[in-house]
DNA sequence: GTATGATTCAAACAACCGTTTGAAACATAC
DNA sequence: GTATGTTTCAAACGGTTGTTTGAATCATAC
């Protein structure tokens, strides 16, 4: 009942025209073309576009997440309550993700372009079911950075992690946006390269200098319009 | 005949509807409604949709980039033939970005978030007019980088290079992605703490110790599956 | 005034969208 | 064999898309 031929035939097809076309812009007769299934078969088995586009999350970022978080279980017994180093956490966050990546027989590496082109511009509904999958995560990491970082203001960790996301994101959306930078000249094939690069760029960023803010907008005291 | 009312009506609703929903999924009544003109208007003035996507770009975009041009000559001037600074190249080429993401009553905020989230997955047709107006100024930078950077490899700089442009495109699509990561705990308004927040980051990484690539993906001497 | 060109407008165009339908095909149990 | 439930299929549904059309309106020059 779960794993019908024709189900993951129009789960795999829907992943690599999204990751293509975006979701707007892929029709279902695309997809149903293309998975070689009747037009109907998507709302037979489905329901709708609309939880397609879900499921072909879901069934990928379910695992993923899970992984980060039993890796990051080990990790934090193996401290015994002590702070780990940070390198360790971003080794286990995005080192998960690149390892989902680097099967690029299997569609994980299309699923992970996908994802990460979702962030920027995440419709209303796709932002709901994100933010569910990523909650428990996001915490574990967010609250295991802090501890790593004592010295390190909270907001500032929050923005860090943000800026990695991007560039995790711009890596793993290769080769298009990468065109524009340097024709043809970088080659992303390489997954444990490009694992290699992106993980000293992310901790050289996390280990800067912490920036010195413009006056007025220090803490949280920033005064509003009116009194 | 170049400044009709009509038409910069159309570029700043359709520019602010793009931002929030994408091109595909903003129709042309949309954005004629948004702009109080009629339907027909949008065909008259620029032909179609795409020549309208198209225009939306090139009337922020060329200004920008004349921008970093100006600054960098300016900048190589002063130097005399000397290599620069890389937090000075940076500065250049981010800053102009984010000051005119700054701008939050003429638009520039918004296109840059567009302009952010168009990166990571460019249609056919937009990847080709974005690598057109990005070669100029994408050669010269990445000359002053390597001429800034004698010790860095040249693939090393231009894989740092693309990170920077993912953190930076994550740090103005602001608050979708951030909401995920964290709930509204974050000030993304703050136009100048941003930027002193990713230069900080950026620099960091920029400056990172080269990674310690796994062999067999040494240079470029990789054997390829058959002989 | 009339004439000329640019712009706006309401209405329609064919094409395509996601979804639904009801019958056909299939599998499995009796 | 019949009966039952699941899956597939071709065809159509109403609605929306980008685009086109031809007349109406406006501006400016004569």
């Amino acid at each position: 009942m779960a794993e019908s031929e024709t189900r993951v035939r129009i789960l795999d097809a829907a992943q690599a025209l999204f990751t293509e076309q975006g979701f707007e812009a892929t029709t279902l007769r695309q997809i149903t073309g293309a998975a070689e299934v009747n037009l109907a078969a998507v709302n037979y088995h489905f329901g709708s576009k609309e939880e397609l586009i879900h499921e072909v999350f879901r069934r990928r970022l379910t695992w993923l997440n899970q992984q980060r978080l039993r890796e990051l279980d080990r990790l934090e017994a193996a401290a015994g309550g002590g702070p780990l180093k940070p390198s360790r956490i971003l080794e286990v966050f995005f080192g998960a993700a690149l390892k989902m990546a680097a099967d690029t027989k299997g569609g994980g590496r299309t699923f992970m372009r996908l994802l990460g082109r979702t962030y920027t511009k995440p419709s209303e509904f796709v932002r709901g079911f994100l933010a569910e999958e990523y909650a428990a995560v996001l915490a574990r990491f967010k609250a295991a950075l802090i501890k790593a970082l004592p010295g390190v203001p909270e907001e500032e960790i929050l923005w860090r992690f943000h800026f990695m996301m991007g560039a995790m994101s711009y890596a793993l959306s290769g080769t298009d946006a990468l065109h524009i930078v340097a024709k043809h000249a970088l080659d992303d094939g390489d997954a444990e390269a490009l694992y290699a690069r992106l993980m000293s760029f992310m901790l050289g960023g996390l280990r800067a200098p912490l920036p010195v803010l413009p006056t007025g907008s220090a803490k949280r005291p920033r005064i509003k319009k009116a009194a």
